[in-house]
DNA sequence: CCACTCAACTAATACGCATTAGCGAGCACG
DNA sequence: CGTGCTCGCTAATGCGTATTAGTTGAGTGG
């Protein structure tokens, strides 16, 4: 049969021969020649001009074999990288890693490992596979430790996105929650509210506690209370909404979270209890609102600048390749001023 | 520079020594053993035992160098794969891909050179990267011909999604547009239209004149035109819409693409035109509606199985790295009613 | 004119694993 | 007691590249 033919791919040894030179010769112009071994002009074209004409291309295996690098960074997260529904993905910084490295010269790996079968288990060892590569962005909270910490401990070059603290050489860019909570909340204390109150999950993820400190931070003078709620859609009722106001709240402040279950709620029981923002009250979300839930005003919140982090992942990681310790990054998020925003109701101030 | 300290990984080597084996008796444990050489098994639990002690990990670079593939599948586009507005993106399909992919046990490279700098200029020898992979996915109808036969050429397995005829040896998989077009276009003519006009852009993709044949298909004894359009919306105004009206058209047939231009300038001219469908006149989309549009109405026409497409064109190039010949899938685009169509006004009908 | 440097390459080797060929011991058979 | 086999394992080699250690031929200086 002569379907299997494995003629593909030209070797350094081909390329060799048809310029008339060595392969060592060949792996010195086409590949890095650090070493600044002196190559005669024509000799360098002669390869070139046979290197392409072959369609030479080298081997990401060998070359990363042979102790050297292959231009290629990794992707890595532990659910679909493309799930079927859009909204969980990380489509967003995506935009910005494919930029960045577009622009760095590397090409992108996505390890489809943690996804197999589309299902939910990760086969063991998946994460292994990431060593093809020169370096690997790691994507969601939830890849798992023990694995992670070999490949730190053998000092492969990983770089994950959002915050992640129980290791502590493991570099990671993440939004500046803190910043851009008190943002928000000194927004609303300056439009006058004095009691503000923060809706929380009950979940201790580096991203909640950060924003609760921001919102401590942005208070100020002000006076405020985080309420954590374990089951939003119970707990945050009308009555408790009309509880709050009862007691001098104003304002409610929401935090973001994957499901966005915490906005939808205290979302909701606003409505229910009749009351709009911003004139019976005031609404901020602490990042943006789940996009399957389109709302004709725009919330009062920040949003964190995704693809901007993607692209300050590429190049944390490609710091890191280069042998330098990249700080970790903490991009700012944009403030979204909104309209469930204002000043508190007449009535009620003072 | 001292470099990367080695210490981290153990090699097949040193599990050997601590076992009291050779290496080859390592490989043959831990590896795949595809040649059913018999081991002794208190000699494989020896070897178990140590590569456990050691925490042994295989190095994917050397075990795909010496088995020839590396288990990769390319993915290459000529506009950026994952440019800013998501409406452009190839996202749909990359679920597919990436879902089939998985299953098989392959991962994916994004080659990125196309998009590098984010500017149109694809750097020449872009689509050279691609060989590194052991096949390759080509999206997009741009892809150009000439640096495509090279590799088609050289035997290199390729899969473009989306029709492509100009190369014969090149295998494809692609939806029924021309069907699915015809049976939109049927869908008009039965509610009892007798004119009607498809818009398309100036430009001769397969995608567009198989959706072209499918609606001269379609028509029957109806009476169509077909109207090409350069820049859709400085072409497409209200007056012509208006024009198009008085001469008897009662239904307006949009060519999806790409951008959504087309529809896009349609559907404006028509409001701006103070018509309505489906009360004034017919509207159908040979396609889907850019998700960036979202419309209150749900527009007559078809919707492309962009995520089956993707995981047949997985299929179709494993196919080719096992040495056998896809045949070129085309795959049923799924008829969508709509609320943007229904009979033509009384007024005007006959 | 000979040791000596320098420019421009090349030969040889390492990387970690898979695979192929082969080797020694034990055993059956004639 | 020699031939032939099978079992259980190992030595050797190759994959494609990067790197290190030469090698050669031309020029330089004394």
């Amino acid at each position: 049969m002569t379907g299997k033919i494995r003629r593909g791919r030209p070797r350094q040894a081909e390329v060799a021969r048809l310029a008339g030179v060595s392969q060592t010769t060949v792996s010195l112009v086409l590949g890095g020649n650090k070493q600044g071994i002196v190559i005669q002009e024509s000799t360098r074209q002669r390869v070139l001009e046979a290197a392409r004409t072959l369609g030479y291309v080298p081997d990401p295996a060998a070359r990363r074999l042979a102790a050297a690098s292959n231009n290629l960074l990794g992707v890595f997260s532990f659910t679909a990288t493309f799930p079927t529904d859009p909204a969980h993905s990380y489509y967003p910084f995506l935009v910005g890693v494919e930029r960045e490295a577009a622009e760095r010269g590397f090409d992108l790996v996505l390890f489809t490992g943690s996804s197999s079968g589309g299902g939910r288990a990760a086969a063991p060892g998946a994460l292994e596979r990431v060593r093809l590569a020169d370096g690997c962005l790691l994507f969601g909270r939830h890849v798992p430790t023990e694995p992670l910490r070999r490949l730190v401990d053998d000092g492969f070059p990983l770089v994950h996105v959002g915050r992640r603290d129980e290791i502590a050489e493991l570099a990671w860019v993440g939004a500046d929650y803190v910043a851009a909570s008190s943002e928000v909340v000194a927004h609303l204390v300056d439009a006058g509210h004095r009691r503000v109150v923060l809706v929380r999950e009950d979940d201790d993820a580096p991203a909640s506690t950060d924003r609760e400190r921001g919102f401590r931070e942005g208070l100020a003078t002000a006076e405020g209370t985080v309420v954590r709620v374990g089951a939003p859609a119970r707990e945050l009722t009308p009555e408790w909404v009309l509880r709050q106001r009862a007691a001098g709240v104003t304002a409610f402040v929401a935090e973001e979270t994957d499901t966005g279950a915490v906005w939808r709620a205290l979302h909701d029981a606003v409505a229910a209890a009749g009351l709009r923002a911003p004139e019976d009250l005031s609404l901020a979300l602490l990042g943006s609102p789940p996009p399957d839930l389109p709302l004709a005003t725009p919330v009062t919140g920040f949003d964190i600048p995704r693809a901007e982090l993607g692209a300050a992942a590429v190049r944390a990681l490609t710091d890191l390749l280069a042998g330098q310790r990249p700080g970790a990054t903490l991009a700012g998020c944009a403030f979204r001023p909104g309209a469930t925003s204002g000043p508190p109701p007449a009535k009620e101030a003072r």
